[in-house]
Parts: C-alpha cells; structure tokens; sequence
DNA sequence: TTGTTAATGAAAGCCATTTTCATTAAGGAG
DNA sequence: CTCCTTAATGAAAATGGCTTTCATTAACAA
C-alpha cells in the first residue's frame, strides 16, 4: 500500500513522467490549485493561491510550470486582451468540456460556454480542411472569442 | 484651388475631423504607409518605414495616432500571440474586405483568408445572437484565428 | 494674424514575462 | 538505501512592448 496521497490524486504523474518530466512538489500545487479552481487564473493569481494556502513557490516556477503544463496538453494558455495571460486545465479525465469565451471588456468577467460549440466544431472542422488545402497549412488550433458587454457594465453605462 | 496635395489621396480627413481630430502630418504619413502595405504591421515596422521614407514621427506618436485611428474606426488592432500588437486598414472606400487570419506559429507568417467567410459570418451572427439573450450581453466584437504551420515550416521539420 | 488647446517627442516609468546563475532535489543506477 | 547526474528551483536582474510625463510645437477657429 503506497504512502502519500492515495490513487485518484494524482493521474496526471503518468503524463508528466511519460514526456520526460518530472514530478515535483511545485507542479502537483499548481495542478491542483487549477483543478479546484473556476479557471482562467492568472500566474499571480496562482502565486498568491500557493503562498495563501501553504508552500514556497517563486513566481518564475510557475511561469515554468505552466509552460511545461501547456507542452503536455493539460493545460490551455488564454488570452483575453487584458495584458496577462490566463490558464486553465485543459480537458483531462474528469472535468473541462471543450468550450469558448465570452468577454467583457469592461470588468473582464470570462464566461465559458458550451451552447452552439456543436454548430461551430462542425463548421470550423470544414473550414481548416478547406484552409489547410488552399493554403498548405496543417492547423493546430484556433480561437473563437466573442467580446462585449455583461450587463452589469452594459447598465453602468 | 488647394494647395498641397490634391483630392484623391486624403479620403481620411473627413473622418477624422468628422470624430474632432485634427489632420497632421504625422497621421497623414502613418496612414499612408497602412494603406500601401500588405498589412499586420507592427508599430515598430511603421515607425521603421516613416524614418526611412522621410520623417521624424516619434514612436510614441505612432502608437498615439494607431489609438486614434482604432478609435474611429478606421484601423483593426490584431493580436496574433507573438506579444506585440499588429495593424491593418479596416475596410474603407478603396480596400480592404472583411477577412479572418491564418497564423503560423513557427514563422509569424500571417495569411487573410475570406474563404468560407460567408457562412462563419452568418454561423457567428446566430452565435451571437444565442449568447447575448441567454447571457445577457451586448456582444461588440468577435476573434476567429487559425494557428498552425505554413508549408515551409512543416517540411522544415 | 492670433489664441486656444490638441498633438508631439524625448525620457522616464510600468509591468508581465524571461534570463541568469548558484543551489536543491528527482529519480535512475548500482 | 546511497550516489550521481542533471533537471528543477528561486532570487535578482534583465527584457521589451507600451504608457506616462512634461515641456514644446503647431492645427485651426476666430
Ligand atoms: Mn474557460
Ligand atoms: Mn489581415
Ligand atoms: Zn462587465
Ligand atoms: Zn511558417
């Protein structure tokens, strides 16, 4: 029966591991810090997360972490226009449907939204494969974000 | 008859004098530059071209004048994920259809693309339209990219 | 031509992110 | 378990796009 933390916790050992990294203190706070929170946290957001609750990890580890994160596809890099950048667990075995953003430009409230994602994965799978042949290009990825006004800011005038 | 340089050439005078902006040289020379680019410029890449063409256009001007002119409308302020901010024409008399980007990751190669604009166009207007009655926003703007590599970087491993 | 005030540029400041470099510790070999 | 190699870490300094400050210039209305 192994010490610590027992299975369930820590599913993404395997990944981290399996592409050459290791497995550190730093990297399991993180994770778990993004898996207990709504998302699109910030690295400072996730500083002050870390310090507040217990442990001693420099701002430049999460910078780094969160590269590594984003290299082994558990974690998705956001950004909303705000000057920061913003991350949230990718879609990993128990949570985080894939989903777009809406955005407020005022107070910069994020809402995830899953509504019409089946319309659009459908029209945006046909348009790479359109893309991809007229132009040579082998797409990876794309951004969809809407942005606008919540109604809090939209009454405030 | 006018002095300076005859009809034709300043079709933005109107409309900057229309918003209360006064008509200088230095906008003058920025604007003539968008307009005779392929686009996606940079500040820098303006400030670069203004000095070699003739002027003394301080950057700070130019990053002043491309607020200005967003502002009215008459130019698009692009993020493509490389950390600096990047400018284009927004469409007016003579160019510039509506279009979306196509972005290589490896090299920052940025292609427009207006194919399958029609039915993204009509699938974001009925997006829109969902998301704002069910969230209760007034949405402003949207931002559709593909990322991905260009054929040159994908052979180039 | 003149006066008001927006526009400008040089220099300093801002701030998220990256780099440097000396120290620590993960995890495989034995 | 102990050692050893080398990835990971953190404090401090650096980077770099962009903004602010402030004294000077020039648009343009009267
Ligand atoms: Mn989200
Ligand atoms: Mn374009
Ligand atoms: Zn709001
Ligand atoms: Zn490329």
């Amino acid at each position: 029966m192994p010490r610590g933390k027992c299975c369930g916790q820590r599913w993404w050992q395997g990944k981290l591991q399996g592409c050459g990294y290791r497995v550190t203190a730093g990297r399991e706070a993180i994770l778990d810090i993004l898996s207990k929170s709504a998302g699109h946290l910030s690295a400072e957001d996730i500083y002050l997360k870390i310090h507040a609750r217990d442990a001693n990890v420099g701002l430049t580890t999460i910078y780094r972490t969160l590269d590594v994160l984003s290299d082994v596809g558990m974690v998705s890099k956001l950004d909303f226009g705000d000057g920061r950048a913003r991350y949230e667990l990718a879609e990993g075995p128990q949570g985080a449907r894939h989903h777009h953003h809406l955005v407020c430009t005022a107070c910069n409230k994020v809402i995830d939204y899953t509504d019409f994602i089946e319309e659009e994965v459908e029209l945006l799978k046909q348009t790479e494969k359109g893309l991809e042949k007229k132009y040579d290009f082998h797409i990876t990825g794309h951004v969809i974000q809407f942005y606008g006004l919540c109604r809090a800011c939209s009454e405030g005038k």
